[in-house]
Formats: C-alpha cells, structure tokens, sequence
RNA sequence: GGCGCAUUCGUCUAGGGGCCUAGGACGCCGCCCUCUCACGGCGGUAACGCGGGUUCGAAUCCCGCAUGCGCUACCA
C-alpha cells in the first residue's frame, strides 16, 4: 500500500497528529508499503521553517521513517497550475467574480432560509461586467463547478458508507484570486499524482474528502481509499490542543516517555489488538495493526496510561540498556551540565536501585538527585524527623552506631546490620529505616535504604549521619 | 442554522442477536510483601445515553430524541 502523511507545518505535532502519522507508517511497514511525506505548506501566511524542522524531529525521535519525500507543496506550483488549466479547459471549474461581501451574503441568505449555507457563483456574466470587472482590477477565484443533483459516496474503510448530498457541497475555491492552488486542489492532485492507494487521516477531514474525489474525477483519476480516523480529545472531551498539556511529541520526549512507549499507547488510541493485549513492541504493532479494526468514536488522551506503559518499558529493559537511555537523556536535559560530566559514572552505578522505582526518566531527579550535592533537609523530610525529635535521635543514633562499625561497605553487610539493630529495637521497619534514609537523602522520596548508603560512600554516608544527628540536637536542646 | 460523524465502567477498549448475571487494561480503594514513594501479588469499585420498534431473544438490527464532536474560509 502507498501511504501519506501530509501535516502542515503550522505548529507542533502533536498527539493526534503523531497517531495519525503512526498509522500511516504501521500500514506501510505491515504490507511492505511505501510511506510518503508530504509537508502541506501552501498557507505561506502561516507555515514556518521550525515547525517543520520541528515535526520532522519528532517523527525522527518516535522512528517514523518515511520511504518518500519530504515533499513540499510550496515546491510543486508547476504540478497544481498544471491540474487547474486541464480543470478550465474542461469546464469543471469556472472563475467567480463575486466579492466576499455578495458571496456572505449568499451564504446567510441560505441560513436564514434553513438551508445548507453553500455559495455558488454566477456563470452568466454579461460581456459588459466582465469588462467593467477588469477595470476595476478584480481578479476571479476559480470555483469547482458541483453538480448540484446527486451525491458522493465514501466507502471509508473505518466508518463505512458515507454519503454527502451535493447540495450541500459548495462550489469550493480550486485556486484563489492570486492564482495560487487551495488545500482541496493541492491535496486531491497530490494525492493522485503521488498515487496514494489510501488516504488515512483525522476525521476532520471527511466533510472535505467529497470534494477531493471530484476533482481527482474530474483530471480523469479515481479516487484512492479512505480511512478516517476518530479525533484524539483532551480529557475536557474537547480536540486536543497545546493548553491540554504533555500534548506535543517533544514534550513527551522531554518528560521521560520512551518512543517505543509512546507508539505502543499512541496506537492504542482508536486501536485494539483484541480483548486483553495493552503491552506491544513496536514489531508487534507492525506485524499486528489493521486499518479495520480502528474504532469510530474520539478518545480521550490519557497520560496515566502512558505512564504504566512506559514504566513497564523501562523496567523490562535490561540495565545496560537503561543506562544508555538514561545518560542520554539527562544529556539532553542539560544534566552533566549543571553536574558535571564526571556524575556520568555515578549516574551509572544508580542504575539498578532506580530503573525498578522509575515511571518517566524525569522522575530520576526525584529519586537521586539528592546523590548530586551536599545534603540538603527538604521540608517535607525534616518534618517526619521533628515530629518525635527524641525519637529520630534515638534511632538515627542507633543505626549510626552500628554502622560505624562496619568496614565492608556493602548492601549486605548495611542491611544486616541495620536489620539486626531493628530486631535489637523491637520496632517496627518503617518507624527505624524511614529515618536512616530521610538522614542522609535529605527526601522523603529517593531509592532506597541500603541502596542510598552504598552509593553514597561509607565516609560520606557517616558525615551525614552525623549531620542530620546534630541539627536534630539543636533543636531537642531548644 | 446546514451537512456529516459519534454515543459500553472516570479513561482506553472487547463485543457485530443468544457464549454478557457485559471481558481486559489504566485509574481509584483495600489487603499482602519486615525500607516512605514505587514495584510486585491478591481482592474490590465502576458502564451498554433515553424512548419506541423488529425478534422467542438486543449492548449488538431499525426509527426517533438527546448529547458531544467535526466541517461549514481565496486555513489546512
């Protein structure tokens, strides 16, 4: 199958639109298709060198490659100038004279008149306007001559047969006064031209796709398949926009999410497998998707379910490979920036105590951030230690006595010491290892007991005791 | 207003006349796992928009209503 994926470069890809993309490339790459880019920038106004280096980053980063293009509509007015002199020399469009102002007017009037507010234009200018008109230096809009009998009939192979009457298709622009293609001509001719065997897109787009296949009909083609797919909502049920938040590939990119993770719960969106499968590699998605089994209703984005995705991902991975994401992330956060390239080793050696603990790579500053510099008491923490302040002295002070002693500095020998002296206490874990590890993470959240005090050092991992120890007593004396 | 599309747990969904006293997943709640959070295990909560048909039988088919969304540009 030859597939497109045709975004205007406008703005970010988004969610919806990276889905719309995903499918697109599940397809080609399931039936040894061909995936085409076609950028659809003929709103000079509007489209912008960033926003497409921009999508074409994203669709980099989730690995969406593409066998074609990327092509640039703005570099194709030869091919479209082309397609509108045989529409004109056809008859199928024809130049409307009528200003703005006449055609609103035409369009309230069917309004008020309960009718579908479609604009026509007057075919049957007399030779005296069409002079006067060019005096004036008006230039004509070419219209698409609709035949207003009959209907045309989409079968879309997600929602099935639809069917839109003529007379509520209007006599759409095909090239603006400037002589310049619009959407509904550039689209179908490329379309065609590219020979797009199917067309899968949002569903915004169905209301156009009858006037696309017109004029595809009318340059003497046919029309290649069409899937519309649902539109992809914020949890306000409205479409998904920038103010939805996490909305845009890049930032789920910057939030920690992992583009196999991303792609798994992007094609989960108006898809299922069948009745019980939620996890799937990306060569299962490709060996798996069908374009028949995408649902017709909207779907709200949801990141907690991504977030369960993308922690099963990441804890499956074998410790090698999370390190490497992992460096290379933070990398890209500016992370050995603010630390140091040397914190690249110990970011290593944390590996093991947080991939099992981690949602999203960004929650590793949560977990061990407190590894990169002195000790610093956060709020939360000293306030569990303050609580009973005799108490956290008694206990920090007991875990500091026997781990003095111990000289083999290991999660072992930590453990067994600590575990001995809780018995030793006759409390119970939570009430003896929160405060040791509160002591010298300085968090309330980190990794855990014994996994902290290793990495940390046995001389650094004392002085902190020994620090926490001594604020504790200041505030017992006081 | 017109045209079109949609409507199963809070969310993503399975389901195409009897297999449904509606299944799975996320979330949430509870319990367990002698390290908070997390992870994992176990259990629980929760849905077929409404009204008419058709049929022995409807979440599944038909009609109407309601609601939501899309389009309604010389934007894409």
């Amino acid at each position: 199958m030859r597939v497109r994926f045709a975004p205007s470069p406008t703005g970010l890809l988004h969610v919806g639109g990276a889905r719309t993309a995903l499918f697109n490339w599940l397809i080609a790459r399931r039936t040894g298709g061909v995936m085409v880019l076609r950028l659809e920038d003929t709103d000079r106004e509007r489209s912008t060198a960033e926003s497409e280096a921009q999508i074409l980053r994203s669709m980099e980063w989730l690995g969406l490659d593409w066998d074609e293009g990327p092509f640039r509509q703005s570099a194709r007015d030869d091919v479209y100038r082309a397609a509108i002199d045989r529409l004109r020399a056809s008859g199928a469009v024809y130049p409307a004279w009528e200003t703005d102002a006449e055609m609103e007017a035409q369009r309230e009037a069917a309004r008020a008149d309960r009718r579908a507010p479609v604009v026509r234009g007057r075919r049957d200018w007399s030779e005296d306007d069409l002079a006067r008109f060019r005096e004036e230096g008006r230039r004509p809009v070419w219209r698409f001559a609709v035949d207003p009998e009959g209907a045309t009939v989409i079968d879309d192979l997600v929602r099935g047969e639809v069917t839109f009457p003529h007379h509520s298709v209007e006599d759409f622009v095909v090239a603006r006064s400037d002589d310049t293609p619009t959407y509904n001509l550039a689209a179908a001719v490329d379309d065609h031209d590219m020979r797009i065997s199917h067309v899968v897109r949002g569903e915004d787009h169905l209301s156009n796709t009858p006037k696309q296949m017109m004029v595809i009909r009318a340059l003497g083609g046919t029309p290649p398949e069409y899937a519309h797919i649902p539109l992809i909502l914020g949890p306000d049920k409205k479409r998904l926009s920038k103010r939805h938040g996490a909305a845009s590939v890049e930032e789920l990119r910057d939030a920690g999410y992992l583009p196999a993770a991303t792609m798994n719960a992007l094609a989960l969106l108006g898809w299922s497998y069948d009745d019980k499968t939620t996890l799937m590699s990306v060569p299962e998605l490709v060996e798996r998707f069908s374009i028949t089994r995408v649902s017709r209703s909207p779907a709200v984005f949801d990141l907690k379910k991504l977030d369960h995705i993308n922690g099963r991902a990441l804890r499956r991975m074998p410790d090698a490979e999370f390190a490497e994401v992992l460096v290379a992330w933070l990398g890209g956060q500016g992370f050995f920036e603010r630390h140091g390239a040397g914190a690249e080793d110990l970011v290593r050696r944390t590996v093991p105590a947080v991939k099992r603990k981690l949602t999203r790579l960004d929650e590793y500053e949560l977990l061990a951030g407190w590894l990169f510099g002195p000790l610093e008491m956060e709020d939360e923490a000293w306030e569990t230690l303050r609580a009973d302040v005799r108490q956290s002295i008694q206990v920090i002070g007991a875990g500091l006595g026997r781990l003095d002693g111990v000289h083999d500095w290991t999660a072992d020998a930590i453990k067994e010491v600590l575990q001995d002296q809780l018995h030793i206490l006759g409390s119970n874990a939570r009430d003896f290892l929160e405060p040791q590890r509160i002591a010298v993470t300085g968090r309330r959240i980190s990794t855990g007991v014994y996994e902290s005090l290793v990495l940390l050092g046995r001389d650094e991992a004392l002085r902190r005791y020994r620090e926490t120890l001594g604020r504790l007593a200041e505030i017992w004396v006081a």
